[in-house]
DNA sequence: CCATGTGAACAAATTCACAGCA
DNA sequence: TGCTGTGAATTTGTTCACATGG
């Protein structure tokens, strides 16, 4: 089916562009061009074009893209057309922001089941959502098909929890631990360092007015 | 000062870089050369040293680099050698799991305060961070020092906090709110947008086994 | 002799600029 | 006519390979 492997930059620039896509819709627009969509969003033209065109013609020439029709073909694209279930991992301060914070109003992502080492937590909730046991890991991931796993362990063990998930059947999993994980084959694994985000900010502060990064 | 302007991406690296000197530091190793830290850490180690030399030249040919010296260059660089004070903005569930969480136990950074809109929380605390008024923005700024932003509100507002942090005195501001921000010229911003990182998740879920991303 | 530091080759990503179609 | 889709040019980032110096 893939032609092309698809770069994460692109593919994040997709999550963008429907998201601005949707604002649109809900102004009640119904065409928008790539150039109107850049100007509005502060993107590049060019861009937007190239990476719609990896996908098929998505839009038709001297008038623009159809919004509706566009929003549905990103949606269907990205697998947001279908609900993915999420494990967190790790019920601490962070693990149970996210299991909030992911609990999204829409169908895309449903945060199904918690896991947590500590004896106090289990049985217990965070909103809607189960702390369980990691003794209990194969059985909740079989049960509720949890497909990505949250990681928002301590660094220590972060490796051995990895293994395990996918030795249980997690498809993909968000890594929040600060540490290098050696990822499975086959797994998409993606780390977001919050502490290397920080550290980018304190650089950028001594060097006065160097160009802002994104 | 500043010759050539820094990448991000190398930015991010010297932090992975840092990181991983310490680990080995904690071991008792002296001294390292650029292959066995790439072996070490799944790093590349022709990248190591165009990273590092683009900063002066830090090791001595035939023997590797001094760990402790080092750390200690890196560190200064990256601006670690001294504290960056962070205000939370919105102490919501994401807000106040990154209050706790990025209270790391280094001197590099300290969460001094917390702003909320809800006349609920003000006053209250999140571990030892108080929440204060937004009315006491300016005020709180002031006495406090405060130099990183992290924004964590919601899409709506976020832009005209933003604009009120700049306005009173913000230096960097870490964006967690899902909506492009039209940024200040000379205040280093930075967006993590975790629905992003899910949704790129999302799209390799389909793709059963293309080259899983970082 | 050995690992750094670096120019030169290569690869990836972005921007330009325009041909071609509605 | 106007905007898409795309090859070509450019910029940015990474890898290679080796001369240089401790």
């Amino acid at each position: 089916m893939s032609s092309t492997p698809v770069s994460s930059l692109t593919l994040n620039r997709l999550s963008l562009y429907l998201r601005s896509l949707r604002a649109l819709r809900a102004e009640g627009v119904e065409t928008v061009s790539s150039l109107e969509l850049a100007a509005r969003f502060h993107l590049s033209a060019a861009q937007i074009r190239k990476d719609l065109a990896q996908f098929g013609e998505f839009g038709t020439r001297g008038v623009g893209y159809e919004i509706d029709q566009l929003i549905e073909r990103l949606s269907r694209l990205l697998g947001l057309d279908r609900t993915h279930t999420i494990l967190i991992v790790g019920a601490g301060n962070l693990g149970s922001a996210l299991a909030r914070f992911l609990s999204f109003d829409d169908r895309s992502f449903r945060v199904v089941a918690a896991i947590d080492n500590d004896p106090a937590k289990i049985g217990r909730k965070i909103g809607d959502v189960t702390i369980y046991s990691p003794n209990d890991l194969a059985e909740v991931i079989a049960r509720t098909k949890a497909e990505i796993a949250v990681l928002a362990v301590p660094p220590e063990p972060a490796q051995e929890i990895y293994d395990r998930l996918i030795a249980a059947g997690i498809k993909a999993v968000l890594n929040f631990a600060s540490t290098r994980l050696s990822r499975r084959d086959g797994v998409p694994t993606k780390a977001v360092d919050l502490r290397i985000f920080l550290e980018e900010l304190g650089y950028q502060l001594q060097n006065v007015s160097p160009t802002p990064e994104t």
